[in-house]
DNA sequence: ATCCCGAGGG
DNA sequence: CCCTCTGGAT
């Protein structure tokens, strides 16, 4: 898919760059991924690695003080409920033994994970087809002209036909990445775009 | 003043 | 479906 393509050009390998990308560890990816909403990446790739300082396994994640993971992950806002998520998802991940698992089934069964955390932990994490969508993917899906539809599961089944399913993992943060810097919601960038061009909705001036 | 935003709960 | 959680951005 050329669109896609682009975007992997547009957002080369140097992976601190690219938000969460550079928790390679799929724990980590898990919490950071977590944490991510309603924050900047920035932000999120900074509390993440705080809490990993603190608390380095699942293990001492599970125990760790509440209030203390409270402190920690207040900057990336719905602290409390972020907080709760994480030691849930520590201790879950902890009781198999530090394992997180590859399935979508069993990942959204995990406290605070939903199928986006999930497809970005299944194909970043672990190179299995996936691809998150939230509203920033969705937004950018739609002004591409790739959707009509409003439906998270929709859109993602549409990209996915779009996508050789090995390759969704370098393309998911990617994606997600665009829509919060250049395909923002109320002021798209077009003009520093790769895909203006080719974008229906784009509009220079 | 209102929106942002993913997950979960009612 | 609708609501809540948070503080920061607009």
């Amino acid at each position: 898919m050329e669109i896609l393509r682009r975007l992997a050009e547009a957002y080369p390998g140097s992976a601190r760059d690219l938000c969460e990308l550079e928790f390679a560890d799929p724990f980590q990816l898990l919490v950071a991924t977590i944490l991510s909403a309603q924050c900047t990446d920035e932000r999120v790739n900074m509390v993440t690695r705080d809490l990993f300082a603190r608390y380095p396994s699942p293990e001492s994640l599970a125990a760790a003080d509440p209030e203390e993971v409270e402190r920690i992950v207040y900057p990336t806002g719905f602290f409390r409920a972020k907080a709760a998520n994480v030691l849930k998802v520590s201790t879950a991940v902890a009781e198999r033994g530090g394992a997180v698992p590859l399935t979508m089934d069993e990942l959204t069964r995990l406290p605070g994970v939903g199928r986006k955390t999930a497809n970005v932990v299944l194909s970043v994490a672990f190179g299995e087809p996936g691809l998150p969508v939230d509203t920033h993917v969705a937004r950018l899906s739609k002004r591409l002209g790739l959707t009509q539809s409003g439906d998270p599961v929709k859109i993602e089944a549409e990209l996915m036909s779009w996508v050789p399913p090995e390759e969704t993992g370098p393309l998911s943060l990617r994606l997600i990445l665009h829509g919060r810097r250049v395909c923002k919601a109320k002021k798209p960038d077009c003009p520093s775009c790769v895909l203006a061009d080719i974008c229906p909705s784009a509009t220079l001036p």
